[in-house]
DNA sequence: ACCAAAAGTTAAAAATACTTTACTTTAAGT
DNA sequence: ACTTAAAGTAAAGTATTTTTAACTTTTGGT
């Protein structure tokens, strides 16, 4: 499992969100900075509850956020 | 966490899909039949890699098949 | 150069997702 | 009514995600 990593594009999206730190991120998702920047760096991937509210938070959609090659 | 569950229609798309069983889903996403089982109750939400493929299965995008209301 | 905030890393513990096995109940066909 | 596949439940174990805490490195401002 695990086998192709999902990649994301949350750096860009912090960025381009008033350069939102990881922190701030973190926060506002819900879960530490070590998870933003876990998921963040493709370390692994994280629960769907998280994904939505990553996306939630940058006003993106789950797929243009995430991004899932078979 | 988990506050509210996330909802889902793979019940649906199941029987859309040609009464596709638990069993078949679980096997074409790679899972045991009680995996799907409790993601198809919202015993507890998938990670994304599994959202993920059950909606590609499906051939739809994830926000269809999983509702997130925050 | 110095300082502070942000980002990165690591390790151990806690929480949650997933598996395996085994059993019960429901639904459908003959 | 009987049989069988499918669905549902539950417990114990494994795997993965998330937290906490502590420390190092990078970056930006003054």
């Amino acid at each position: 499992m695990a086998n192709v990593p999902i990649k994301n594009k949350i750096r860009e999206l912090r960025f381009f969100a008033d350069e939102m730190t990881q922190k701030e991120l973190a926060e506002l998702v819900g879960v530490t900075r070590q998870t933003i920047m876990a998921i963040e760096k493709s370390k692994y991937s994280p629960t769907l509850e998280v994904a939505f509210k990553i996306a939630e938070v940058f006003g993106q959609s789950l797929e243009e956020v995430f991004q899932y090659e078979g």
